[in-house]
DNA sequence: GATAAACCTTCCAGTAAGGGTAAAGTAAAG
DNA sequence: CTTTACTTTACCCTTACTGGAAGGTTTATC
């Protein structure tokens, strides 16, 4: 099939496509006489396989690893398991750094009232030089 | 001061400094003579100020907004409040996004084994091509 | 058969927010 | 006088694409 189908069958854009071509995450065969990109069935559900590992926020180069080990018969469940304990624990990281970020400026806010006048405890607090 | 001691001060590294002149975020007048770049005070108070507002998740263009906030003597709490308050319901969304992948891929670790065979329920998952 | 719409191609530029490195000028210390 | 530390500009690299231009191909319509 062409890119447009394959695309819209993965529910990438074209553009998501070819740049996936272009780092050689997945390489079609191209018509020699059109130059036009040709996917299979199995470059499809790769696609496919790609945008979810992409949507569970992997980045491309853990999306490789992760192709290899769905293509590699001889994986273990293992390794698989420990990428995504990884990301999991990144998560975490990240969700920690956010709730943080919250709790902080909410505090700001609920001391700021917010009104005509200049004198604001949020800006007072980015101005403080300390670094919390 | 010269670069090294206002990053230095501000927390931020040389190149971040040197960045935010570039992009006209804070421009401190060169020494002629040396072409070095001097740093007032109050330009350092700026740069404390910038480093803070980015710890907080402020974009480079938010930053820009809140500064000329910081510099109006005659801004209303009200503006600092309100832009406060879109940060963060931004990190809310994140949050929300993070806490559902969280749950997604720890159900998905719960079922897989993690032994040295084949069997991956985390890879049978993202072969799936339901868009969930 | 001509033409237009709907595909497809490559190439170039841009995003956010800097990081890395090189070559070269300047300053301070010994 | 030399070494070391600091500074300058300039360039490419990062992530994961997105947008657009200029042009080739295919399909449908007149």
């Amino acid at each position: 099939m062409n890119i447009g189908e394959a695309a819209k069958k993965s529910g990438l854009t074209v553009k998501t496509v070819r740049y996936y071509d272009e780092i050689n995450l997945i390489k079609p065969v191209k018509n020699k006489a059109t130059n036009y990109r040709q996917y299979t069935d199995a470059e499809l559900a790769k696609l496919q396989f790609i945008g979810k590992a992409r949507r569970f926020n992997f980045s491309i180069k853990e999306c490789k690893e992760l192709l290899s080990l769905y293509e590699n018969q001889n994986r273990s469940s293992k390794e698989v398991r420990n990428l995504t304990l990884t990301k999991i624990a990144e998560i975490d990281v990240k969700l920690n750094e956010l709730e943080n970020l919250r709790t902080q400026l909410s505090h700001l806010v609920s001391c700021c009232k917010g009104n005509e006048r200049p004198e604001c405890p949020i800006i007072d607090e980015l101005s403080n030089s300390d670094l919390n």
